[in-house]
DNA sequence: ATTAATTAAATTGCACACAATTAAATTGCT
DNA sequence: AGCAATTTAATTGTGTGCAATTTAATTAAT
């Protein structure tokens, strides 16, 4: 049942559009300090995981492990991790168990880069002078939300 | 001052990687929608801009206005609307007044396309049984997060 | 043990985003 | 009026996203 009124129509297409706004504002903000690591956004979100892997797991991830974290398929991670192998941070080797994997590694300098990352976040952070609570509830706010659009498929 | 820990710089990463993710989770969500319309995402904020514009503003919108209010510039902005001009949906015409301008109109079908939205629409929105008040809540926490954003640059 | 179904990456093609440059028109300054 | 600075779109080039297909390898079913 549940009909919805004009302005339920209304802010729903505000949310759009500004979850889509300030998706690519971050990205923005994010800019120059990526611009010093040499990384896109997505690259940086792939050293993230990567990061965040080598130090909660033994095994390496696979390129689908990968894919699974951030929600993005070979069709973009292919050729994303091909210019970070050639940027010498990340290697990729067949699985000889299952040639059909694709292992991921960090590589000394990938490794080292982390390094590199917290000074310039804090930085940015401070600088945008965020409440750092408000970050939090916009965060379960999203949460939520990725919840409710997964329930949907 | 304002010295950050480590916890709030975690709160950044996961904030910026759910942003990206909800981002594409909600286009994805849309999908089914935008198909039926023929439209793809951006192509959908353009309309829905021109839509309100009609209703609020007597002259047409230009390319610069269009994407002041999308955030978007010309490179993204021309061949977008290029397209919803073979679509027969959008008419652009150089101004009489300042030859720099193009200025965006509506056709009858780009206008009617309007109505098909709505029914869509409430049903995406019912099917996925969001709770609008934390839609509203998100909303608002996007918005403070914009303006925040806004204020670096 | 073959064959069929499934799986993991890669590839292809299209549509954004966005930086940087270009081209043309307008405005400002003197 | 004449020229520099500014403004608006368009263009170019790179890097995603994502659907659809392809290829190769593995697993399942008979």
């Amino acid at each position: 049942m549940n009909t919805l009124s004009v302005d339920s129509l209304k802010l729903d297409s505000q949310l759009c559009f500004k979850l889509y706004a300030a998706s690519r504002a971050v990205i923005r903000a994010y800019k120059p300090m990526l611009d010093q690591l040499g990384l896109t956004y997505p690259q940086y979100l792939a050293m993230l995981v990567l990061w965040e892997w080598q130090e909660a797991a033994p095994e390496q991830p696979t390129v689908k492990a990968l894919g699974e974290r951030l929600a993005l398929d070979s069709g973009t991670l292919t050729p994303l991790l091909k210019r970070l192998e050639q940027l010498q941070l990340v290697q990729r080797q067949r699985s000889v168990r299952d040639e059909r994997e694709v292992h991921l590694s960090l590589s000394p300098a990938g490794a080292a880069l982390r390094d590199q990352v917290g000074p310039l976040k804090a930085r940015l952070l401070c600088d945008s002078g965020v409440d750092l609570n408000r970050l939090n509830e916009l965060r379960d706010g999203l949460d939520h939300l990725l919840g409710q659009i997964k329930a949907l498929s």
